[in-house]
DNA sequence: TATGAATGAGGCTTCATTCAT
DNA sequence: CATGAATGAAGCCTCATTCAT
């Protein structure tokens, strides 16, 4: 008699619908009640399924981050095994968002990091993410060092240091889209991640 | 006949004041008490001499890119005439923050990004900062290129994926300070202007 | 499944609580808490149910306006056919108020006609009622013009007259009491209306 | 070598300014600030020519009422020694305002009556320019009575039926304009009073 | 007399959260 | 599971009033 529990589908429901309002509003300027209206459920059910507002914000980074891993692994599935094109993968996936959704993803990760600095759940979730993402990137780096024969001891502050140019063009493309030309990010990301796997010579000059 | 007038110094305070909060609370975590005590006035003072909290933070934001290009100069001044050299004094400015006064600066870039997602003001205050700061950045950008005598029009781009570099470190670096170990940030960036400035060769080589 | 509406009500007693405020202390001098104190609710529900203050005081022009119309129409029911006693139904209704209640509404309305000057919704508000009014007393007026053969072309100027006497003896036996003894409005403004519509001559004759 | 004290200049000229902002936005909406800006001068200096905002209201009250005393003398000087002239003169005198200055003392008494409800000063200042307005009109009443034989014991009611008349013509004017046409109030009001001053029987004819 | 910076109380409103149904 | 009315704690802001100069 009992009706089937649907909790599953609304863990799911209520960070898609949090994440609309929050890349549009930010974290404060999103109210429950908008939340749960982009959501298509009640403001007392919000609180049914989470604790308060805070552990949504914390569902959707770990749901931002486990989508962040699957496009990943879809793409480098389509590069195939060159170390390089891999790496040009993950930055494609990265700076070359599907649309809307992706813009969205992306403004929602700038609203993540800035509350971040004052939650420590959201810092947990957001640094959960991003260890992920160099885990995940490490790798690559590491193969397109490998491949020219360098010392891969490198790669864990090259995989930094593009996972910051890559949310770096987040931000400024967020804020300032006129600074960065759709698809130009890309391109001179990609270029910057040659530039470092290949090896430098510290005057300016490569090897 | 009446008291001296001090508005000019206040509106120094106040942001300054501002910032300190700003950093360690967030936006909407700054509450005007919080601000005017940490600027040693009242609460009522504040709206006298800002319009509302948003005015603070645009006023903030101004301070913030006004010092920043003082840092520059600075640093550019002590880097002498050499490219490259000036080129590091830039990343050196953004990246070696002096001790605490730096790391704030830092939370409220961070801070202003994402609220400027939002505010229209300050989104228009962040993108005069950024203008500026791209204005100063791409003529080092060019002098480095021309040293090596490549095409010059590849500046622009540079200098925005440098600047991205650089406040995606801030990002990160705010969140997730053990991802970045100190100075790493800055070793890092600076190989990466290298590479950039150097020809780099599709291939992924340098000439 | 949830708790029945009573949404309904609620906008009934809302507006009744303010009433009472309003009498005693003006627009401004009503605070939301008072407001809700005397309807027996919280400040938070009064903006559930209302946009703002302005919008309670919207409802009660509109509920005052509402409960004048019906007072009045069992007036006049109890007056018989006859224009004259009509008429004198309709003053008895406005400058006889039952006792307390009526006291407040009449303090009422001196509130509201002088908000109405600042607050443009208050004043369509008010409009409306006083339309409402005219468009209830001119017929009386004209029956009492007819049944003594005189055109009928003046009933609103007329009826137009008798409400601005009204709404006088409101104003002035609010703030002077002493001025207006109880029941000389009545009995004065009902000889004014005989006066107006015997027929009169220039001269200050009558027919 | 002390200054001339233009103490007296400034008691007349604050409550100037203060009508013109009473007038459009009432008496809560009328700010100090406002005020002061209207009247020249700055914020501190109404607190030294005034003890409070309030008793600006009263002095404004005062001010307000010797103007209609005088505007009464001069138009009742003008009318000549026919009563009944000189009733149309008072009435002209209150609804045939002189223009703008003429409409902001209209929406000032209504302003002044609402404010009366909350603030014992100011009834008191109200109910003395009420009364002092009695004084001024009974007379004429009783004179128009006289020149008709009749007992001028009724010129009491009579003197504050009319004057209920002329304040509801002041609030209905101002709040709705279009319901009282320039003219349309002088000429009903002129009216009204001549069928009070003749002899009504209580059948609604005249003798 | 005169200024205008400064204060601080208090108002309106928003909003996360709870809870009766 | 679900609703939405209800609460109450803040938050931002306004403003009369004071006071140093």
């Amino acid at each position: 008699m009992a009706r089937p529990s649907n909790t599953h589908e609304r863990r799911m429901q209520i960070p898609d619908g949090f994440r609309i309002i929050l890349a549009e509003r930010g974290y404060e300027g999103a109210t429950i009640i908008d939340i749960a209206r982009a959501a298509g459920v009640s403001a007392g059910l919000l609180h049914y399924h989470f604790e308060d507002k805070r552990a949504i914000m914390v569902a959707l980074v770990e749901d931002l981050a486990a989508e962040s891993g699957e496009r990943l692994q879809a793409a480098i599935a389509v590069a195939g095994p060159e170390p390089d094109a891999r790496l040009d993968a993950y930055l494609a996936s990265r700076l070359r968002p599907a649309g809307e959704p992706g813009a969205i993803a992306l403004a929602c990760w700038v609203a993540v990091a800035a509350e971040s600095l004052r939650e420590v759940p959201v810092r947990k979730a957001y640094e959960g993410a991003i260890l992920a993402e160099v885990g995940r990137l490490s790798p690559l780096v590491e193969a397109a060092l490998q491949l020219r024969g360098r010392d891969e001891a490198e790669a864990g502050a090259i995989a930094a240091g593009l996972m910051a140019l890559v949310h770096g063009y987040f931000l400024l493309g967020t804020a300032s889209p006129w600074l960065i030309p759709p698809g130009s990010a890309y391109e001179q990301a990609r270029r910057t991640a040659r530039a470092l796997v290949a090896e430098v010579r510290p005057d300016g000059g490569a090897a």
